[in-house]
DNA sequence: ACCTGAACACCGTTCAAGT
DNA sequence: ACCTGAACACCGTTCAAGT
C-alpha cells in the first residue's frame, strides 16, 4: 500500500496559492494608514477597499461590518502601548510612565481618541485588555483591591482617553499649516466676545487656550496619582 | 395732509405672519427632542427637517450647515448645567456640586457627551464658556491661579466629560431592555476569554464591569477634589 | 472561497425655481 | 425672505452572479 499525498494537500496548496487573498490582517494596516492619512471622517469602507485594490463589498468577506473594522483598528492602536517595564519599580512612577506611554501611543495616530470612543472598551482584541490588566496590575501592586483598584483603574483610563480626545479634536479643524492661524482664531474670538461676563475665564484666558498640551496632561496626571496616593494612605492608617 | 399708513406698515405685516415662519429656537428645541429620540446617529439634517414640517433644503436658511445644529444643540444642553447657588460656599463643595450638576446634565440627554466631544468647546452660544467660567471661578476662589487654575478647570471638564462619555457609549448598543442582557454578555464574554492571561482584570472583574457608575464617578470625583486640596495647600505652605 | 456589478436606502449640501 | 424639487457626490450594506 503506498503512502502517497492526498491530491491537494494543504502542504501543497499553501505556496502555490496565485496571490496569498487579501489578509485580515491586510486590511487593518490599510485601514490604520487611511485613518493617519485621512482622518476618522475619512475612514470609510469604500476608501478602505480602494486603498486595498478591491471592491467595497469585497471587504464584507473579510469582516462583519464597519464597527468590526474600527474595534481591529482600536486594538492595533493599543497594541502600541508598552507594557510596564518592571514589575518592582515604585507604583508611582509605573503609573506616570504608562499614562504617559498611553497618550503617546494615541497621539501617534490621528483620531485615535475618538476611534477609542466609539468602539466598545472591551475588544474582540487582546490588546485594550491587556493595557487594562496593565493599569490594575499596577494599582493592585500599589495596595487598592477590589472596588478601589476598578474604580482607580476607571479613573486612569478615562483621564487619558479623555484628555487626548479634546486634544485632537482641538486640531479638528485645522487641515494644513491653520494651527496657529487658528490659535490667533480662538484669542481673537476670545477678546471679542462680552468677556466682562467671563471674568474667571478672562483671567486665565492665556494658559486656558494656549497650546502646551505637555504641560496640562502633566498637572491633571500628578493630580490624579496626588488623589490616589492620599487615598491609598488614609486608608491603611 | 391725512395721515394714513403705509399700504404694507411693518407694524401691520407682523402680526399678520400666517406662521411665524420657523425660529432658529424651534429648530434647536426640535433638534433636542429627535436627539433624544434618535440618539446622535439619528440626528440626521433629514430627520430634523421631517419634524418640523419642512425639506431638508429649508434649514440652511436658518442654519450654516450641520456643525452649527450641533453647536446650537451642545449650548441648549450645557445651558441646563445650574450656576454654583452661593459663592461663598467652601470650594470643595461646590466643586464637587457643579461636577454632579454637570454629569446630570449630560445624563439627562442621550449620547449628550459625544455630542459634546464632537463640536468644538467654545460655541457660537454662551453656555459652555459660562459653565468654564463657573468651573475657573471656584478653583481661583480657592485659591488657584493663572495656569494652576487653568490647567483645573481643564482637568475637571475632562474628567466630567470623559467619564459621560463612556457612560453613554456603555449603552450605545442597548436599544430597548437589552440593558440587563449586555451586562449579562459582558459578563459571559470575560469569563470564557482567556482570562488567565489577565490576572489583573480577572481579580476585580466584578466591580470593574458592573453598572454602579455612581459609585465609580464619585471615586473619581473625589480623587481629584484630593489632589487639587494638596496641590494647594503645598503651594501655600 | 473570494470578487464584481448593481442596486437599495440612506447621508449633507447646493441651486434654480417658485411665492 | 423663505420654501420646494431636483440633483450631486457621497455613505454602509446586500445580493445575485461570476470564477
Amino acid at each position: 500500500m503506498p503512502r502517497s499525498r492526498p491530491p491537494h494537500s494543504v502542504l501543497w496548496e499553501v505556496p502555490s496559492r496565485p496571490r496569498p487573498t487579501l489578509t485580515r490582517d491586510d486590511l487593518v494596516r490599510a485601514a490604520l494608514a487611511l485613518l493617519d492619512e485621512a482622518g476618522f471622517d475619512g475612514l470609510t469602507m469604500r476608501n478602505l477597499a480602494e486603498r486595498l485594490g478591491v471592491q467595497a463589498a469585497s471587504l464584507y468577506n473579510h469582516v462583519r461590518d464597519k464597527r468590526e473594522v474600527l474595534a481591529l483598528l482600536a486594538d492595533a492602536i493599543m497594541a502600541e502601548v508598552p507594557p510596564p517595564e518592571s514589575a518592582d519599580a515604585p507604583w508611582h512612577d509605573a503609573l506616570y510612565w504608562l499614562a504617559c506611554d498611553y497618550r503617546r501611543a494615541l497621539l501617534t495616530h490621528r483620531d485615535a481618541a475618538r476611534l477609542l470612543s466609539e468602539t466598545t472598551p472591551l475588544g474582540p482584541g487582546p490588546n485594550r485588555l491587556r493595557v487594562l490588566d496593565d493599569l490594575v496590575g499596577i494599582l493592585r501592586g500599589a495596595g487598592f483591591a477590589g472596588e478601589a483598584a476598578a474604580d482607580a483603574a476607571w479613573l486612569c483610563n478615562t483621564f487619558v482617553t479623555g484628555f487626548v480626545l479634546e486634544e485632537q479634536t482641538q486640531l479638528v479643524s485645522s487641515d494644513d499649516a491653520a494651527a496657529g492661524e487658528r490659535q490667533a482664531d480662538v484669542a481673537g474670538w476670545l477678546s471679542q466676545l462680552p468677556l466682562e461676563h467671563y471674568p474667571n475665564v478672562l483671567a486665565v484666558a492665556g494658559p486656558l487656550i494656549d497650546g502646551e498640551t505637555d504641560r496640562r496632561f502633566l498637572f491633571g496626571l500628578n493630580t490624579v496619582l496626588d488623589g490616589l496616593e492620599l487615598r491609598l494612605s488614609t486608608s491603611r492608617g
